[in-house]
DNA sequence: ACCTGAACACCGTTCAAGT
DNA sequence: ACCTGAACACCGTTCAAGT
């Protein structure tokens, strides 16, 4: 006969808590994300987590880690560089934390991934020395500064019906304030832009760029 | 004869609060500024502060646009992004708590602010519609993504000789976690490079690829 | 060694009471 | 209208005590 234990069946491991922080971020966001709430979902004691992760920085900075896992490209390097930004804008969209998180600190482990995977890219581009730094550190930047704005927005605006409300004050808010022309047409364009392609965009100005350094 | 009063002489207004705001992120770092500091700061009541200010995360946008005013440059657009850029990566240096601060909400006035500014540059050098927005998205993250990083940066290594000691465990960490040439250049570049002098060659490349954009 | 849960030392925000 | 400061409802982290 098989024991029965409490709701817990398996002993603690970092896994099984990193599992359960992406579980609680993902259903109730940043603000949610508490110790007490972790410890509840795993049904054990506060301090239980301290003797599998440091404290909540790093839990946070595994969980990142965990959702970014596997982002790869093998291909064509400009065509894996634009496989690996979609994938990290994708993989926002359905983690909005991860946005703000990949901006708190540069050299956690999710980071360390992103820059490895566009330095091998650019190193296939024949990029060598400090122009291959000098470009995957622009582009690293962008891709953590898009990814950050993306999932703020994400974050105050989840569905679409949101989204669009939400841009339609903004836009409105813009015009009120600047009531340049300039400032109106950008108001304008917010409404319509699709998050995604901008995003898009933007790496393929950034390669165009690129080829200018050689 | 002149009435003394307590410590406070003159009324308590906006202005005065996110003064003391800025004060504090500076001397005592993001996790310094709490309520009760600038109420102490500002020798008055808790609750006052609420009079002026709708809670804490509009203190610290306001402690932002606060520090990023003034920024300008009229001349050859290219060259005033490229001033642009420089005076929001050393207003970073002074405050570091800016870096942080400007990833968290797209749409506080500091980000406009830059969006401002960028934008009317992007229309002097002839582009328009879609062409800019997506020239104005790409520059805003890359500023937005490249300042994150460059004050987590500084908060982590104050001065220049924990820099040099932050730079080179990191390298050594790099490289003892892969053992891929690539990853041990690049570990080597890093304890070499100048984060200013690279923050502009990102500028740079982004500039030379929204040359490609008409 | 791992886990528990109370205790510690904080937070941001509210609100009745004062001026 | 503006300000005060106690009170409220939380936090992350530690640590003696258990197994």
């Amino acid at each position: 006969m098989i024991r029965m234990t409490s709701r817990r069946s398996d002993a603690l491991s970092r896994e099984r808590i990193v599992d359960a922080t992406i579980e609680i971020l993902d259903a109730a966001g940043e603000d949610g994300l508490t110790l007490r709430a972790v410890t509840a979902h795993l049904a054990t004691g506060r301090g239980a987590i301290y003797h599998h992760v440091a404290n909540k920085d790093e839990l946070l900075a595994a969980a990142a880690d965990g959702v970014l896992a596997g982002l790869a490209g093998d291909g064509d390097p400009r065509e894996s560089i634009r496989a690996l930004a979609l994938g990290i804008f994708d993989a926002i969209d359905r983690h909005p934390w991860v946005g703000a998180q990949l901006s708190r600190d540069p050299f956690q482990p999710a980071v360390r991934r992103i820059w490895t995977g566009i330095g091998a890219s650019l190193h296939r581009l024949g990029l060598t020395g400090k122009a291959r730094s000098d470009a995957g550190s622009a582009l690293v930047n962008y891709v953590l500064g898009a990814a950050a704005q993306h999932a703020s927005g994400a974050r105050q605006a989840p569905d679409d019906a949101a989204r669009r409300a939400y841009l339609d004050a903004l836009a409105a808010d813009w015009a009120e304030q600047d009531d340049d022309p300039l400032a109106r047409e950008s108001a304008a364009l917010l409404r319509e832009h699709d998050d995604r392609a901008q995003f898009l965009a933007g790496v393929d100005i950034f390669l165009a760029g690129i080829s200018s350094l050689n």
